[in-house]
DNA sequence: AACGCGGGGTG
DNA sequence: CACCCAGCGTT
């Protein structure tokens, strides 16, 4: 049994794997008119998120943010907007770095090899490998979640995937075998494979994969093994209390802090903790308002990877104001919903600002 | 090398 | 519930 990717000849993989891609390929939006800029937009978009989240928001992107200039003069909150429920927000502002780099260093012009992609805000060893193959057929590997799933279950390599210096053997032995007048394919082909066949969760499709008598880890019947990760940390508890403070149709929102989780965007503002109806009554009036009358709605819990929010959740009336302090937000729900970008986190009580 | 960073689908 | 997803930046 081979145990080690560099044991494994991966030649004899190739021409089953094209042929097996130009039958059952995916029909993708990116893939309509795979552009540089489309090619990147999209590859950002795809970070850790599925394809089929990304479906949602990638035409209105394009439609938004045309080019690398419109990408590079967006104002971020209306960047953040057009991320609103996508997730992982830096990518967004990353991509909009990038895009001012290239305005101002390659004249508006994506660079093509990884070299120089790599120095670009947001883009990592993947996604440079992802943009230089597809939109310019350079053959450079581009190694993600699916690719380390096909790969180690075809060799049977058990190595621990979470490893740098895993990513860069697996690099360098696609590279060597990458097809010089398909790399786009070659990589795309790899995703699909692990995106269709040797799925994650649950048992792969063996009997439809080009590679089924070729497979270490189908032979031995030990395909669930691999790729081997490690577990990650429990997630921590945090318990707090959301305020929905409204006066007629206006809801009090403000912008969380620009760095760490969900920074620079719009949040109901919340205490830490489970204070009682006093506590509250008084931080709104600290907030500089006049509480008429409070009412506790339901619980509400929100999972992010690293965190669980547990909610509690109060809505709070107050006498119109006349000034508030600068960094708090009276904004009606229509005005929030077209020009904010609120996190999931908070959906469960956002439908109390339209309804109460 | 370890950790922070969203949100949702799936078994 | 646990796991994972077209990963990357920071420390």
């Amino acid at each position: 049994m081979e145990q080690y990717i560099e044991d494994y000849n991966l030649t004899k993989l190739t021409t089953p794997l094209l042929k097996w891609f130009h039958a059952h390929a995916r029909s993708l939006p990116w893939r309509d008119e795979p552009t540089p800029y489309h090619v990147w937009v999209s590859e950002i978009m795809l970070q850790q998120t599925r394809v089929e989240a990304v479906k949602g928001y990638y035409d209105r992107f394009l439609k938004c943010l045309p080019d690398v200039k419109a990408l590079s003069e967006c104002p971020e909150d209306e960047l953040l907007k057009l991320w609103e429920g996508l997730g992982y927000y830096n990518r967004v502002r990353n991509l909009q770095a990038a895009a001012r780099q290239v305005m101002e260093d390659y004249n508006g012009i994506i660079p093509s090899s990884p070299k120089e992609l790599l120095q670009l805000k947001g883009i990592g060893s993947y996604t440079a490998g992802a943009i230089s193959s597809i939109a310019y057929q350079y053959p450079q590997p581009a190694v993600d979640g699916n690719v380390f799933r096909v790969i180690t279950r075809v060799c049977a390599d058990d190595s621990d995937i979470s490893k740098p210096a895993f990513r860069k053997r697996v690099e360098k032995a696609l590279r060597e075998v990458i097809p010089e007048d398909a790399p786009g394919d070659y990589n795309q082909a790899l995703m699909d494979l692990g995106a269709m066949v040797c799925v994650p969760n649950g048992r792969p499709h063996c009997e439809e994969c080009p590679w089924e008598l070729m497979c270490e880890s189908r032979k031995a019947g030990t395909q669930l093994e691999y790729p081997n990760k490690p577990k990650k940390a429990k997630r921590k508890i945090e318990k707090k209390t959301v305020l929905i403070i409204r006066d007629g149709d206006h809801v009090l929102i403000q912008k969380r802090p620009k760095t760490g989780l969900l920074a620079g965007l719009y949040e109901l503002p919340a205490m830490e903790g489970q204070p009682g109806r006093r506590e509250i009554i008084e931080y709104v009036e600290r907030l500089g308002f006049e509480p008429l009358h409070i009412k506790k709605v339901e619980d509400a819990k929100h999972i992010f990877s690293h965190i669980e929010w547990h909610m509690k959740g109060y809505v709070v009336s107050v006498a119109e104001s006349t000034h508030l302090p600068k960094e708090l937000l009276m904004v009606e729900f229509a005005t929030i919903q077209r020009e904010y970008a609120i996190p999931s986190a908070f959906s469960a009580y956002l439908k109390y600002i339209k309804t109460f």
